[in-house]
RNA sequence: GGGCGCGUAGCUCAGCGGUAGAGCACUACGUUGACAUCGUAGUGGUCACAGGUUCGAUCCCUGUCGCGCCCACCA
């Protein structure tokens, strides 16, 4: 059956991948050889960075996941024991929110409203309904994953349904009982990211600080009894600019409602303007009279005396700098908010927060104070910098003052998921002590154990990594991998407990339920404890002697039973290199694959994800999860904007596929790959690499017009060719399959495109194809042609596939029956060796030579119709043997009718090539005004060309430093200039005698 | 405030010590038996600016000017 005119992407890709399924592929190991030494072939694994359950593709996956299919099906053609593990991420926050809104849109009874087990279920529920669409995305893309191993961050949890069975949970709590029992994960009361939206703490990470429009009220907190102080202000000489009596210390602020939660105000100790009243107390100003608390005045390097008034209102539990200045100056801590953000209204605050702010959001309670403490005149006031000539009263030159408010532009704490802002709140919290792991995940990559490309994202990963933070691992979330921690009262001298309301508590940390009760038995005896947890309540500790309930709330303490949070996602996705193989089992898998190879991902989860990867793949088997990380930029829409639903710039992948072809989208993406720089991706672009794809293929119904098919015998090895033009074909291939594997070797994958590119459209098609053309009239050599044809066209095939997996799989199928599937083609190895040099010189030549006139025939407007001869004018053996020998295709390709020898006839235009001059006679038919211009402007082109070679030549530092090769390179071209600008000059002089 | 990256043809970008490249766009010509999703030939560049190193700089160094991003607790 004749190939169709144009491949039809959308009718093959989906036909082609479900082919390759159905062959078993992409399974891990599929097509893996022995190496010729007979040794088991060498494995490659890649694992996919597990996007969200949640999430749909969009072009940075299609990006990220293009670049990890062109290496996984290059390996796996190479021979490779080629692993690509796919997977999803839980992401709780996110799916949290997804499955809550659809709860909400459905009418059903809200999340706290259905309780805890009956809401996870609907995850599941949700999971298997909608989840994971983007792995249907994916295979429109092509990608290659062994989805027979499809993984997922929550298999294997309690309360997952049949079909997530899986090792990862029970890695996940392995690794946090291990790192708890190593003391590596503890539990604190410390001040944390709060998103008040989703009322879970969040990681530093998850912080995302922005500039906004806000301001800093200066306000006035009164001496305690009335006291006062002379004030003295001083310019840098020394010199006294202000002296007053003030019974007040001024303080800025840019979140007054805190006011009610300060614990002192701190000054810089070399402040002399405050040294009269350090150690004095003073009043914050807001609330009843009656029951405004006192603070002291304390002094603490914190403050800078050039920024506001000099004096800093010190709230530890609503500040993370004030907390450290209230640790160390033994300043209490007043939290004042509950875990929306609104001013707290329960029992343990009321002497904090007055009874008219209660319940009232941080932001109305901000408003409400600024206005009682301006009502009550203890705001700053200043001069009125617009001052009205004349005011209400009719008063001339009177200036009035305002309360002293500076619009600023402040950083401002997001939640990267709920674009609420962010509130430092003093909770209890489990942290892992990164500092006591990071130093092993420096090391590595110092040391060269992994490799981060380009280069200088490793800066970017030391730098974090020797600042690192304690990482806050709980969340006061549902979905998600429940804290293996009971909470019970404890026998006297134990250490790993804490305080909470007065009671000491200890911190049970068990892997699993049964593993709690052997720990309680060795703690309490058979008979001391009960233990009650059956997924909704947790109360099996009541009747151990403790007096009251206690009732926990995310930041409030403790409860008896267990801890109802769960693990940070990115704590269990930190485990997916050594998770998703089978860890803790010691699985064959595992064995082969880990270390992983390369790790492909996106710089913006680095820190996320990648040195986490690192610090805890180290911490819990002590080796590096992957052996190269390259990092890849971002994708950006055609103004550089980086891509976002809000900003509506979105292009979608599908559609994108949908109209030119994965293969298209694919080797776009691939081309703009270049290491380091954002990709600005245009749909013009995409379109001319579908073109490309167009190309290939015609090039092919070339070859079937032409019975290269019939009988075809792919064959690994190049045809025994005679013939210059297809060994030169040959050289070609064997020089493009070297910059191809050179290229992706060096993740250079934008390089392996524009070679490919420029071998099948520039060598192949544009030239090869007609070089054929003569030759495949011939009997003589039409066979061998067609051998090469069919064996060039092949290694096209081969080598575009890692990029372009279906239209190459197509034409493989349609053009000869094969051993194997392309996908499981041999990668070819050929090298150097086939490239013959006199092929290849001699075919430079021809080239050359045709385009020489080719360029002379436009410029003279030479009717395309019109066949010419040319005269050899002179030329040395070699180029008559070039001549000789392709003359058909030369004639054919240059529109040219018979050849002469002669001197060059009159009015005939000069064409120069390398050893000789030909003449192609035009009296009649050329423009002499216009040869003339031609070749004055070739003249003086070649001028300036010699000009610089003279100069460098001349120069005898240069003869002296520069390289030999450098230096005999200029004097050839030099050599080979002046011999054409004196050709080009006899023309000239030729063309003004006629 | 630190750190990183980028300013090369009209546009989008490669390149990177040895005479400036690609694709798109543009111009002219073309119904040549693979391909108009095409062909042939062209137009188009002080490689941001200023110094320095070098026989030689778009490339290395320093500074300046524009852009972009990341990190950071200035109340």
């Amino acid at each position: 059956m004749p190939m169709e005119k144009n491949f039809d992407a959308a009718e093959a890709e989906a036909r082609l991948y479900a082919m390759w399924e159905a062959a078993g592929a992409f399974k891990a190991g599929a097509n893996a050889r022995p190496k010729p030494d007979g040794s088991p072939a060498e494995p490659f694994s890649i694992m996919l960075p597990p996007p969200n359950v949640t999430g749909t593709l969009h072009m940075g996956h299609a990006f990220n996941h293009t670049l990890m299919d062109i290496l996984i099906r290059w390996h796996r053609m190479r021979g490779f024991d080629t692993l690509w593990q796919p997977g999803l991420d839980h992401a709780g926050i996110a799916t949290q929110m997804v499955v809550e809104r659809e709860l909400a849109l459905s009418q059903q009874p809200t999340r706290r409203e259905m309780g805890r087990a009956a809401f996870v279920d609907k995850v599941w529920e949700w999971k298997a309904k909608s989840g994971g669409q983007i792995v249907e995305q994916d295979k429109r893309l092509g990608a290659s994953m062994d989805w027979s191993r499809m993984a997922f961050t929550m298999s294997g949890a309690p309360g997952a349904p049949a079909g997530e069975e899986g090792n990862f949970h029970d890695a996940v709590i392995k690794v946090f009982v291990d790192l708890y029992n190593k003391g590596l994960i503890y539990r604190g009361k410390r001040l944390v990211n709060w998103d008040p939206h989703f009322e879970t703490a969040i990681s530093n990470l998850e912080v995302e600080q922005t500039e906004v429009n806000g301001h800093m009220w200066h306000f006035k907190y009164p001496l305690a009894g009335g006291e006062s102080y002379e004030y003295v202000e001083r310019d840098a000489d020394g010199q006294v600019t202000l002296r007053e009596v003030r019974d007040y210390i001024a303080i800025a602020t840019t979140r007054p409602e805190t006011m009610l939660g300060d614990g002192a105000v701190a000054v810089h100790p070399s402040d002399a303007r405050y040294a009269p009243i350090v150690g004095k107390l003073c009043e914050i100003p807001v609330g009843p009279k009656h029951q405004r608390r006192l603070i002291p005045i304390i002094t603490d390097e914190y403050p800078d005396p050039l920024f506001g008034s000099g004096a800093v209102k010190i709230t530890g539990a609503h500040d993370f700098n004030d907390c450290d200045v209230a640790m160390r100056n033994g300043i209490p801590l007043f939290p004042l908010m509950d875990t929306k953000g609104a001013m707290r209204a329960d029992a343990a605050t009321d002497n904090m927060v007055p009874q008219k702010y209660r319940g009232l959001d941080r932001f109305d309670c901000r408003r409400a104070v600024v206005a009682d403490i301006t009502a009550e005149g203890l705001a700053v006031m200043i001069p009125n910098p617009a001052p009205m000539p004349e005011d209400d009263a009719g008063r001339v030159g009177f200036q009035p003052t305002i309360p002293y408010v500076e619009a600023k532009k402040i950083m401002q704490p997001f939640g990267d998921r709920s674009k609420v802002v962010i509130e430092p709140m003093l909770t209890d919290q489990w942290f892992v002590d990164t500092a006591k792991i990071v130093q092993p995940a420096i090391d590595a990559v110092r040391n060269g154990d992994t490799v981060i490309l380009p280069e200088q994202h490793e800066k970017v990963y030391f730098h974090w990594l020797e600042n690192i933070e304690p990482w806050c691992i709980s969340r006061q979330l549902w979905w998600g991998h429940q804290i293996p921690v009971w909470y019970g009262p404890i026998k006297g001298g134990d250490t790993d407990t804490f305080e909470a309301f007065g009671l000491t508590v200890k911190v049970f940390c068990a892997a699993d339920e049964s593993q709690l009760i052997d720990q309680l038995k060795t703690y309490y005896g058979d008979e001391d404890f009960y233990f009650f947890a059956d997924g909704e309540s947790y109360r099996g500790f009541r009747d151990l002697g403790l007096s009251g309930e206690l009732v926990f709330e995310p930041g409030e303490g403790v409860h008896i039973g267990r801890d109802p949070d769960v693990l940070d996602t990115w704590f269990s996705s930190g485990l997916w290199p050594i998770g998703t193989l089978g860890w803790p089992e010691q699985t064959p898998e595992l064995k082969k694959y880990f270390p992983t190879s390369t790790l492909v991902t996106g710089f913006d989860i680095i820190f996320f994800w990648v040195a986490r990867m690192m610090m805890m793949q180290l911490a819990v088997v002590g080796q590096v999860p992957f052996k190269t990380v390259y990092v890849h930029a971002l994708v950006r829409d055609e103004k550089g904007k980086k891509m976002s639903k809000s900003l509506g710039n979105v292009l979608d992948p599908l559609d994108l596929i949908d109209e030119y072809g994965a293969d298209a989208v694919r080797f776009t993406l691939t081309a703009m790959a270049a290491m380091g720089r954002d990709l600005k991706l245009s749909t013009q672009r995409i379109a001319g690499y579908r073109n490309f794809a167009t190309k290939l293929w015609s090039a092919s119904r070339f070859a079937e017009m032409n019975l290269v098919w019939e009988g075809y015998q792919p064959q690994a090895a190049p045809p025994a060719a005679t013939q210059t033009v297809n060994r030169w074909i040959i050289g070609e291939a064997a020089r493009v399959r070297a910059e191809v594997d050179a290229a992706l070797e060096a993740y250079r994958f934008n390089d392996a495109a524009s070679a490919l590119y420029a071998f099948v459209w520039g060598k192949v098609c544009d030239w090869y194809v007609e070089f054929t053309k003569p030759l495949l009239a011939d009997g003589a050599s039409a066979g061998e042609t067609r051998a090469t044809i069919g064996w060039v066209l092949d290694q096209c095939m081969i080598l575009l596939h890692p990029i372009m997996p279906f239209v190459t799989e197509e034409l493989w199928g349609l053009t000869a029956p094969r051993a194997k599937l392309l996908i499981h083609a041999d990668w070819p190895t050929y090298g150097a060796d086939m490239i013959d040099s006199a092929a290849d010189r001699e075919m430079t030549w021809v080239i050359a030579l045709i385009e020489e006139v080719r360029s002379a025939r436009a410029q003279m407007h030479v009717p395309v119709g019109l066949k010419l001869p040319i005269v050899q004018v002179d030329l040395n053996a070699s180029g008559r043997d070039a001549w000789t020998r392709n003359a058909a295709l030369i004639q054919r390709l240059a529109r040219i009718d018979s050849l002469t020898e002669g001197a060059a006839p009159k009015g005939s235009i000069l064409i120069a090539v390398d050893g000789g001059t030909f003449a192609l006679p035009l009296e009649g038919v050329i423009d002499i005004g216009a040869e003339k211009t031609r070749l004055s402007k070739t003249l003086e082109k070649l001028e300036k060309d010699m000009g610089g070679l003279r100069g460098r030549l001349n120069n005898p530092k240069f003869v002296a430093a520069a390289p030999e090769e450098v230096v005999e390179e200029n004097r050839e071209n030099l050599a080979l200039g002046e011999a054409e600008a004196a050709k080009l000059k006899r023309a000239l002089a030729q063309l003004a005698a006629a």
